[in-house]
DNA sequence: CTGAAAGCGCTTACAG
DNA sequence: CTGAAAGCGCTTACAG
């Protein structure tokens, strides 16, 4: 059935050594019998078995990905980053969610010690950085893509948290607005207390400081963020601009506002951060601090296919740029 | 390196063969033997490597997905479905998009010749059908995820577009609309005409046939939608609803009207299809006809499983019910 | 109930 | 420049 190694080199002539080398080396052959071989191997249409190939080389030229959803907002553009470059690469990508327990967990560690594939790319481990710390340490290659942690201890790729936040706050005080309302992401994230470390910062530069009971941790969710933003007008609270730490929470502050009769942005300003893509089809389009989702995919995804080459990182920690994104929710129609 | 079924036999005091009996056979072994032999898997952390397993096998237990694209907003729920049913039968998934020309494509290919995966899940495969009818021939198990076309010649999911579109029909004659606006996806995909007949012939059967003029071939982007209304509306054409073939396009829909100052749901109705995620976080919220996407994606997780452990499918095409999700762009304050 | 041996399809020293 | 042979880590008739 299937064309093997064994039937390209009795159709050639020539020993299976000589066409793993007309496959694998660039010389040690003749000419005309790597032309020979080659046209054998197109005329059969040979492809070696990965499985085979994998078994004799000890290697799977394939890398794993671990999420913990894939149903997230961002998480279709940090896949297409790391599927575009693994495959570019000539490698397979395999898809684990161990989300559903132990059961899951230990199938996946169990697809390590298989072999399975020879390095790992992982999003926001929460649960399992103990696991992924025990993997590391036994020599599997691991770069986190690291949306909320502080992870020195692997080689990791982040948006520019601190600066991003920053850059929020600047153009928030730019229209103008000396009272915003934080709606911070879970503070146990380490990109969460970036975020609001460079926001505070800005402010309190600018001679602004924020009043503490207008800093909220909310949970990342639009629920969350249109419950506390209700709840707070409702208590009397006045701000003018809110910050969200994820566009998920700013939806849920736009909706809150609308039903609170405030218009966004004449009374109150609204900036997320993410740049989600629905974030532009938002009633008003809202104006958001840019990940570069996709950016974090192909980079991360490079960092470990250089690991994978046995290259050194030249850094272990890459921090990519933030932007903000200006649409109506800041700055006017 | 690696724990080797040769360290476990030896440490074990027994054969490979008997090791390999123990790990793969219900019978054949001694009580006592079989667990002694379990301890000792046990205690060294033995897992089998999977290329050899699927080497001397013959099958890798991981299954192949290509999609066309990982950023479309529905595509996070199908991956989920999938991922969740063949992580749960202890097979891998191996990820592919080959959207980058015929480099990739033949790269995907390959992969299939490399024996890399048992089966393959596909949604959607407009440019690459003919490839996988070949691979399909040659005796790959392929089950289609299928939104668009109409492919007796693959097993496949699809959802109930035909009715879908007749609910939509039927949603809209309840809250009293008699002339809406069509806003078709591109006629040559098979669900576009299927939700398009069930939407016509409800309107027909209620004696209330389609303008024609108000039935206009659309793209799917939510670019397109917006444009397309705000022309109409430009040409002074009336209607009193739209239906969109998907979210995005009625999300466009949505922008235009507000833009040319027209009030959702009273003056213009908007019904959608797909109940994307931010379908519900708009403003005003989406009524829309639900596609299950993760069922779907379980489902042809299934029947891909299935086919690989050499059973016949029940069905060759499965049809999933859709169902009108009611919020306020149809249905008021 | 158990084991020796061949085989899955490759790669890679080693020898020439 | 080329090939015979061993080896990667399993499974599976076959024999006992």
């Amino acid at each position: 059935m299937r064309v093997t190694i064994a039937d390209v080199a009795r159709i050639a002539g020539v020993s299976k050594t000589t066409v793993s080398r007309v496959l694998n080396t660039r010389d040690e052959v003749d000419h005309s019998t790597r032309a020979h071989v080659r046209e054998v191997i197109d005329r059969l249409g040979y492809v070696p078995s990965s499985g085979a190939v994998g078994l004799a080389r000890g290697t799977s030229r394939t890398v794993g990905m671990l999420v913990p959803s894939l149903t997230w907002p961002w998480m279709g553009e940090v896949l297409q980053g790391v599927v575009d470059t693994v495959e570019a690469a000539g490698f397979g990508l395999l898809l684990f969610t161990c989300n559903r327990g132990t059961d899951s967990v230990e199938r996946f560690t169990s697809q390590v010690s298989a072999g399975a594939f020879d390095g790992l790319l992982a999003v926001e481990p929460e649960d399992t950085l103990a696991m992924l710390a025990a993997l590391h340490r036994k020599g599997l290659p691991v770069v986190l893509i690291d949306d909320r942690g502080r992870h020195p201890e692997f080689p990791h790729v982040t948006a520019a948290n601190r600066e991003g936040g920053a850059a929020a706050a600047r153009h928030l005080l730019t229209v103008g607005r000396r009272r915003p309302l934080v709606l911070a992401g879970p503070l146990r994230f380490g990109c969460v207390r970036d975020r609001l470390d460079g926001f505070e910062d800005a402010y309190a530069a600018a001679g602004c400081p924020l009043d503490p009971a207008l800093v909220i941790e909310s949970d990342f969710t639009e629920a969350d963020g249109r419950e506390t933003v209700r709840r707070l007008l409702s208590q009397g609270r006045t701000f003018d601009a809110v910050f969200a730490h994820n566009d998920l929470a700013a939806v849920g502050a736009l909706a809150a506002l609308r039903t609170a009769g405030l218009r966004v942005p004449d009374e109150v300003a609204v900036i997320g951060f993410d740049d989600i893509p629905m974030a532009g089809l938002m009633y008003p389009p809202l104006t958001t601090v840019q990940q570069p989702m996709r950016e974090m995919g192909e980079t991360a995804a490079r960092m470990l296919l250089a690991l994978l080459a046995g290259e050194e990182l030249s850094d272990q920690s890459v921090v990519l740029p933030t932007s903000v994104v200006i649409r109506q929710s800041t700055a006017g129609a």
